[in-house]
DNA sequence: CCCATAAGGTTGCGAGCGCAACCAATTGTG
DNA sequence: CACAATTGGTTGCGCTCGCAACCTTATGGG
């Protein structure tokens, strides 16, 4: 009896996964880029920067380095062109004046109350168009993938 | 009675799930990297440029773009790599002579034909993290997202 | 039959990014 | 207390990418 056949799945780049995943993210990024890109003049970097800071208020740079997974001379750069537009400010802490704690300028304030509904809409429209059980189970295994892959933190 | 106050879901980009799609899909792809880039010296377009046309013969740059959704000039730039480390070639069609038809030549098969059990295997050891329901569910959400975007071909 | 338009593909160019090197300040160690 | 090692952050440089412009060949309309 011969070896059974090899299974011989020729991948089909457009059922690979990994590949799929870049799509995806690619899509939804683009679904969003309106928001922030053309109607508030941030690139992804800044967008970031502002939402980390928006919801922590005197982080370091490092701090959203490390949270967003952005390469620190990307956050360096982004907290540079904000910094100029006067959206954030940054003060040079007192304790360890090697780091400069970053906040929202009262503009860079009114921006982020006016980008985080849309932002969230955005979302909860982009997941709306998954069924109630299939939502839930898609965030359930996104965690699952996440914490395999050591994204979080 | 005063509107209830507003849902105030301030916003952690750790939890916004475009953001997470990017870093998932960055992650994925490293956990890849390891194969098609040290192993055999491919960046990623020139890994899908590969996959493609190692499963479907004698097809265009642009049938390669269009399928993987890379812009035109990277498919160029990924195929003038390839074909000057003969992995391809490329043959001018009779009926339009614009167009040349790109096909693996004998090491590119070869190559192909190590290339592809890997990479196959990796992307079940990767899924292998969700469990069966989970993961049957998580597959069903991705393609409902890709139609929502309108990723598909 | 001619010219405008389009389609396949390549190239020049500017923008964004990551790496490595660097500066400045801090911490650890003998 | 001095000096090596580390950390927060910025900058120079080379690489990749996408846009727009371009070349070439094909197609459509008067």
């Amino acid at each position: 009896m011969p070896a059974r056949p090899m299974p011989e799945r020729s991948l089909e780049l457009a059922a690979f996964v990994p590949f799929r995943l870049n799509r995806l993210a690619t899509g939804a990024s683009q679904y969003l880029a309106s928001i922030y890109q053309r109607r508030f003049g941030l690139d992804i970097p800044q967008w970031r920067v502002i939402a980390t800071v928006g919801s922590r208020q005197d982080c370091t740079a490092q701090y959203i380095a490390s949270s967003t997974r952005m390469h620190k001379t990307r956050v360096s750069r982004a907290i540079a062109e904000l910094e100029g537009r006067q959206l954030i400010e940054r003060v040079s802490s007192a304790q360890d004046r090697r780091e400069r704690q970053v906040r929202l300028t009262k503009a860079g304030r009114r921006l982020y109350g006016e980008l985080v509904p849309i932002a969230l809409e955005r979302e909860a429209s982009l997941l709306a168009c998954l069924p109630a059980e299939q939502q839930a189970g898609f965030l359930a295994a996104l965690e699952t993938l996440e914490r395999f892959l050591q994204l979080e933190e």
